[in-house]
DNA sequence: CTCATATTAGTACCAACTACTAAGGGGGAT
DNA sequence: ATCCCCCTTAGTAGTTGGTACTAATATGAG
């Protein structure tokens, strides 16, 4: 193959970086059969940064992400979120969410959604649950959509206060009224459970 | 504060690392108040692999750790049943029901538990929360037993109150009041989710 | 042919290591 | 006290994958 000229060496080695960072330079010199030299002058140009740099960014995205996607296995996905101020997370109900004679949804289901999304959206290491009122609205079944709306009320020193409103479409599901504690890592104290 | 003696001190390199893969040896020296030398000997005994190795693994970490926790299985075993009176459950708590880095219980998997003890408690064929009230008092950790006690405080036309107290030993987990909405199979009614 | 641009070569240096040798230090058992 | 062992620290050489820089060579367009 014949060799590229240098914007289209360079826009491809673009795209392949952004789609393998784990490629150092020698690597990709030989790909695109250009010395070494080549290829940093084309990463100086373009700032792409050095292969330990890519590593870096990738891995510190991947640890924040198994933070967020811990939650999401129960919970469905989440959608916005402002951190401390307001969240929005969307669960689709599937056949093992419910009860099988009635599909309707257990409630526990919708309570792990609220539960977890008031998790995430306060930005602090560690968030418990100190209480939680629900009222369960309406019956939720099988292939039901939830968008479960939280928004922070007050947060003060170590308690925060949410109202959460899930719905199906425009009809009001769930409303619940949630505690939740939060501190950093380091700090020592005994209380709550989630 | 002194230093540690060695074993202790590897012990708590290696939740260091754990937590926190991104430090060099230089930091760590730091931290623990020993030599570079140490810690690399230390890192030699432990099979710690240096820096860019274990950043590049948390790179790699695939996202498809997607365990599916069923809320289902997580419910607990019924291990006593007076029908619309009271009931026992027994919950054993495993990691995959915690927050990875704390071994704390996320508070979903213990009202789940209250909430299908009460469904449990009536002795109708549909049973659905209909409201929730719950302090979460103390935290629960992993390999922890909780014991989850329904007590029916009154029952009418279609709706009962249930007082919940969960314990792990003899110390209180969890306190909740549900009301439950429960009618027979052809009743037709709308209400409530679970 | 000329001249700018592109490419390659080569050097010195860096961070964060591994692998190894060697020197101290601090306790216990005898 | 002495000996010995383990732990700790120091120091050197070599590695990887770079940065930053200078200098030489190729190439193509006018």
């Amino acid at each position: 193959m014949g060799k590229y000229k240098k914007d289209v060496r360079q826009s491809k080695l673009l795209e392949t970086v952004s789609k393998n960072p784990f490629l150092t330079d020698e690597k990709l010199a030989q790909q695109f059969d250009v010395s070494i030299q080549t290829i940093r002058l084309d990463r100086l140009e373009l700032n792409i940064p050095e292969l330990r740099e890519r590593i870096k960014t990738v891995a510190q995205e991947e640890k924040e992400k198994v933070r967020s996607l811990s939650l999401q296995e129960v919970t469905g996905e989440i959608v916005e979120l402002e951190m401390n101020v307001r969240a929005v997370s969307r669960f689709s109900v599937e056949e093992s969410h419910t009860f099988l004679k009635y599909n309707i949804a257990r409630g526990q289901y919708l309570f792990a959604q609220a539960n977890s999304l008031c998790v995430a959206v306060i930005d602090y290491p560690v968030v418990l649950t100190k209480s939680a009122a629900i009222d369960f609205i309406k019956q939720v079944k099988v292939n039901d959509i939830v968008f479960s709306n939280a928004t922070v009320q007050s947060i003060d020193n170590h308690v925060a206060k949410i109202e959460v409103i899930s719905k199906v479409e425009d009809d009001t599901v769930l409303k619940g009224k949630f505690e939740m504690y939060f501190k950093n890592e380091d700090e020592d104290n005994d209380k709550n459970s989630d």
